[in-house]
RNA sequence: GGGCCCGUGGCCUAGCCCGGAUUAAGGCACCGGCCUUCGGAGCCGGGAAUCGUGGGUUCAAAUCCCACCGGGCCCGCCA
């Protein structure tokens, strides 16, 4: 963030145009190309001088990769990134910059505190403005600074960590000691990690005398169990490590019981096919775009099967199929697999697919939307086809699918289940009429279970964040 | 160098933790059927898999153990 902070600076603090996320998003990758060309280029001269040629054409490698990086930027907004580019050559030592930025936010000076918070903003409101598109919103924000380091926590964890004995300073930083802690309090078998293996220290404050995201995390995480007696960490799994170490803080401050409450769900990150996504190169397909695209497409199925609705409601389903189709992808796999991006998978409206579960829904709803009288007499021993049987069969097994999917953290289970029982409604569908049934007992019943399949699958999508509809 | 995760038909995914009722299950793609009945984003059927490789444990291994190969990630005074 102090790295954005200091690019927007340099940048003379513009508006944003377009999207503020976005925007902050490309300030921060051409600061640190800028950045980056530049230290490589001394540090190239510097190893030529030293006659090093091996390293310098390493160096030189990753320059070219950075070079390409710059041409793409340059690309997307040539007067902007051409200012940040001379403004970062024209600074004297930008990593001297942007410490001084981190140091002025955690002193808490109003200007810097002014400079940060407004970047901070601009990605947040960009990221509520995308989330609040697919049905997602949250409870609560807090700003970590305030819970953690203006009001002393952060050094107060600091301070109790010292006291244990694990902590040692080595040239100006604070270190504690994790593997050393781990071992005393024999917490490898705790949480899972083989005895063999050395956990590495963690590094609690800097030589400049800041903290660490990680260092905060403690402080932070104390407070999260002020509220809560369990707390799941929804977050990369690339930060298992730190995790792992801020659950080791946590003990030694002698709150095992947090130590031990505190799950980190950690999901893998959604790939390119060709190139790695990378924020910091402003390499990446953003989850606009992934919502824009998807809702293109929904649109022209929509106009293909539905013409004759109105421009209004063509576009109201579009969003919900569109941006159910990609929350379905996103929830159906596994959170820890690694995921491969390309349009045709997440984009897919067939059978396994959130359009499918939408479609089933919708069928369900107009067989209902058609009987003009409620179900009056069912005789539910009439309902003895296999079709009949598996779907109730499969409605009954809602209550315990969701259960375990929240117990387990595994929501796509929920995916699993929703698309058996779409499965299961279609071939119903398919050979057994409802409102042509006779007697009228048995349509009566058959009215009765698709009222209840409509129900349980309003249920699961709505689990899902999926929108379902009466119409499509 | 050390550690973690993954490897299932052409592609994607489930099953693996807690070994047996699986002839290894779905989807995409491919092939063939179904428009006289509630919307075909559908239904019915078909071909296609040495479950990365090699050992081991077991009456029994996709599932447990070991080694190796291939891919990803982590080991920062980044977050």
């Amino acid at each position: 963030m102090a790295q954005a902070a200091y690019g927007f600076k340099q940048a003379g603090m513009p508006e944003p145009q377009g999207k503020p996320d976005q925007f902050i998003g490309f300030i921060y990758a051409a600061t640190n190309c800028a950045i980056s060309i530049r230290k490589l280029k001394e540090e190239i001269e510097e190893l030529n001088k030293r006659g090093e040629f091996d390293q310098a054409r390493e160096k030189i490698a990753e320059l070219d990769d950075w070079v390409r990086v710059a041409a793409e930027l340059r690309e997307k907004s040539r007067e902007l990134f051409d200012t940040i580019v001379d403004r970062v050559n024209e600074d004297p030592d930008p990593d001297v910059s942007i410490s001084a930025i981190m140091k002025g936010y955690e002193r808490g000076d109003l200007p810097i505190v002014q400079l940060v918070r407004r970047v901070c903003n601009y990605s947040i409101d960009g990221f509520k403005q995308t989330l609040s598109r697919v049905g997602i919103e949250f409870d609560s924000w807090d700003w970590e600074s305030e819970l953690t380091v203006w009001n002393g926590a952060t050094e107060e964890v600091i301070e109790k960590l010292k006291e244990t004995g694990f902590v040692e300073e080595k040239e100006g930083t604070l270190v504690l000691d994790v593997e050393r802690a781990a071992q005393v309090f024999e917490l490898k078998k705790l949480f899972n990690v083989k005895e063999d293996y050395e956990i590495p220290p963690l590094t609690l404050r800097r030589s400049d005398g800041t903290t660490l995201y990680t260092t905060r995390d403690i402080a932070y995480s104390l407070w999260k169990f002020s509220l809560a007696e369990k707390v799941i960490n929804v977050i990369s799994i690339e930060q298992r490590l730190p995790q792992l170490q801020l659950r080791i803080a946590l003990y030694l401050l002698g709150k095992k019981n947090y130590a031990i409450n505190l799950i980190h769900y950690g999901y893998e990150l959604v790939h390119l096919p060709d190139y790695r996504m990378s924020g910091r190169r402003g390499r990446y397909v953003t989850f606009d775009q992934v919502l824009g695209e998807a809702v293109r497409r929904a649109y022209r199925e929509v106009e293909k099967r539905s013409p004759h609705l109105s421009e209004e409601e063509k576009q109201r389903i579009a969003e919900a199929v569109g941006i159910g189709a990609v929350r379905y992808a996103l929830v159906s796999v596994a959170a820890s697999k690694p995921l491969t991006f390309t349009w045709d998978r997440v984009l897919d409206f067939e059978r396994n697919s959130g359009p499918f579960l939408q479609y089933a829904y919708a069928r369900a709803a107009n067989i209902l939307a058609k009987a003009e009288e409620l179900a009056q007499s069912p005789d539910y021993t009439l309902l003895e086809s296999t079709h009949e049987k598996q779907l109730i069969l499969q409605l009954s097994k809602f209550p315990e699918t969701v259960a375990e999917a929240a117990d387990s953290l595994r929501p796509e289970l929920i995916a699993e289940y929703a698309n058996d029982l779409a499965t299961i409604f279609n071939s119903f569908y398919d050979k057994h009429p409802v409102l042509a049934a006779t007697p009228r007992e048995l349509r009566d019943a058959r009215l009765k279970l698709v009222e209840a399949v409509k129900v349980v699958m309003g249920n699961a999508l709505q689990l899902m964040g999926i929108t379902p509809l009466e119409r499509m």
